[in-house]
DNA sequence: GGCGTGGTCAACCACTTGGTTGAAGAAGGT
DNA sequence: ACCTTCTTCAACCAAGTGGTTGACCACGCC
């Protein structure tokens, strides 16, 4: 999967994985404090912390020996650039539609089966 | 995987299905309308239009034998808020670290490490 | 140097996923 | 009633995913 929109989208897509986002927009933490709360292994947590890295939503630096893991908040606008564009077209959309709806005569043909029985 | 907030993302972390609701954003559109562009099956794409509607991206309505599948933009909403909470949330502290160091005395210890050899 | 701590790499497992082919429903046209 | 068209269901397959356990690496501390 190598476009950048589709990782981000999929990193974001495992709850785990966005609770880890949300605890991290207050702070940033190392592995096993981010693994605490979870009951799953260390490892499982590293895994997800490098599938977020890989969408460059995470970054970690070393410090000691410690790894701590930094939000990095900028790809966030991949997403909703994206999301915007499509939901802007959608209600463009829809407006249209009501203009037309508004314009129209009355009532066309309505058939039978329009009308619930 | 139950929760809507990770079908969504998840929906959406595939390209074709992007690609789908993208075309969809112009109107609406058949299984077979939407299929042509792509070298895979209709069944395939049958698949993706399923897993669109389970997100709540997508309304299926019964038209004669066609079926039209239908943008639904609202689901969107609950992806922005959920970014837009955590964008703002990040932000937030990135300022707070700013005015942190900007009350700073000057410099504190720089260990010789900071600087690049 | 040796040891404990924090973190990752590797191999494996069950389950999901995106794709295929083939058959079957559902509605119209004749 | 029959055929055609649009769509979905079912079974299968290769590849990916989230999880495990066990070994390993990189530090700082004695």
């Amino acid at each position: 999967m190598a476009d950048p929109l589709s990782r981000v989208f999929s990193a974001l897509a495992d709850p785990t994985r966005r609770d880890i986002v949300a605890r991290l927009a207050v702070g940033d933490a190392t592995v096993n404090e981010l693994a605490a709360p979870y009951d799953v292994t260390v490892q499982a947590v590293s895994k997800h912390l490098k599938v977020l890295e890989d969408a460059g939503l995470v970054s970690r630096s070393r410090e000691a020996q410690r790894r701590p893991v930094h939000l990095e908040a900028e790809v966030f606008d991949l997403m909703t650039k994206w999301i915007e564009r499509y939901r802007r077209q959608a209600e463009e959309r829809y407006r249209r539609l009501d203009d037309v709806l508004r314009s129209m005569p009355d009532a066309g043909p309505q058939p039978a089966k329009a009308t619930q029985p």
